[in-house]
DNA sequence: ATGTTGGTTTCAGCCTGATGTCAGGTGGGG
DNA sequence: CCCCACCTGACATCAGGCTGAAACCAACAT
């Protein structure tokens, strides 16, 4: 994979670039973001680590700016202990995953496999549930054929059921897997988008085993 | 899968023995390094649970000396909040996670599970009685290869008389897993329930002993 | 500034199936 | 044969889940 590190940080960058470069992948590491920007518009990525800690504190416009040109590049986001309200709008703005600092290389590898498991590199052959055809790796799913689009949560979810197809999901789990944690819900937001998932991929797409969570179907 | 864990801890180790245990491992565990040595020598684990937090801080050493031999058995280590040393030594000396006092228990299954899921082995590979396949971690169960679903309470009825396979379990013991300590109940619930797990999984999933309780056949 | 758009979050009222209870039936054992 | 423990179909209840709509919020256009 080919790797865009977008970190300010000078021995913490230097560290994630070897070790990321170590699990046999490219890196290319940028400080500056307008750096970043450039890299990216030249360069085909699989992945970009981004540090929202930034100077300018800009790194969310790099975020937004991509998904806006409808790049679906994974991207993993990367802030302070306290900076919660922060890691939540990079979730909103389409980050897939988060890492809080300070944390652990292994930890760093750790999500990036999953990215790569996730996104599949070169082959994404579609998940086929009954009607509806899933691309992980291209972000896509059909209904009957018909193109269906789906928000940055409403992916996440889908996300965390295909995950473990067939087994029973909690709640919990997946309000850990929508919200960044140490974020706390006030609110049924997880039937919501549960809601929302049915109206747009049918209503048999998810089963509800009342007191114990969400499965879809095998 | 054969689970070791090392704690000290008597009501946490306790507690997560049984959440373990209810995911469908098989777990030992042991209370002092030198039973855990003795236990990791003799048997060969899928999965090894470890407290750095050890009275005499040598967990450190169990797991040095493992790698050292060679063994490459997945170690999940667990440490206190302010312990981020140790931790760090921890994964350098080979731990392949990590988790931080006070932790979640099903933060504990999930990371059971990734761990399981990076070694290839099937988190849960399902307990077999005669023509019922259950899966503890999936929640999901199969009766003759067809797909069973079973209610949050028939569940719990069911993990109760799994963990204890073999051995006759009494109303009352069953009584207590159903319901919260103290809800008390005022009817033949328990029968009730014996009754509906027996219409699913078929007759004889369940075989009753007169005046003693009900038991899972070996 | 102001409005528009699109996503997210919260709320309230409706709906449903899991649950606890009971009553009548079954059968093992003395 | 007669207890008494256990089984099981039926049913009312209500917690848990569903969902339309409104409030909210950030980004963007006017």
């Amino acid at each position: 994979m080919r790797v865009l590190l977008v970190e300010d940080d000078r021995v913490l960058g230097a560290a994630m670039r070897d070790h990321v470069t170590a699990s046999g992948h490219a890196v290319d590491w940028m400080q500056r973001l307008d750096d970043a920007e450039l890299a990216l518009s030249t360069v085909n990525y699989s992945l970009v680590l981004l540090d929202l800690n930034l100077p300018d504190g800009r790194g969310l416009d790099l975020l937004r700016g991509l998904r806006a040109r409808g790049s679906d590049v994974p991207v993993i986001i990367t802030t302070a202990m306290d900076q919660v309200a922060i890691r939540i709008e990079g979730l909103n703005s389409g980050a897939d995953d988060y890492l809080v600092k300070p944390f652990d290389l292994s930890e760093l590898t750790a999500r990036i496999a999953a990215v790569a498991r996730r996104y599949g590199g070169s082959a994404s052959p579609g998940i086929v549930i009954g009607a509806v055809v899933v691309d992980l790796g291209r972000r896509t799913v059909t209904v009957d054929g018909k193109p269906e689009t789906l928000t940055a949560r409403e992916w996440r979810l889908l996300e965390r059921l295909l995950a473990r197809r067939g087994a029973i999901v909690t709640k919990d789990e997946i309000e850990e897997a929508l919200y960044a944690f140490g974020a706390e819900i006030e609110s049924n937001a997880v039937e919501v988008y549960v809601s929302r998932l049915r109206k747009k991929l049918g209503r048999d797409f998810v089963v509800t085993s009342r007191g114990l969570g969400y499965q879809v179907p095998a």
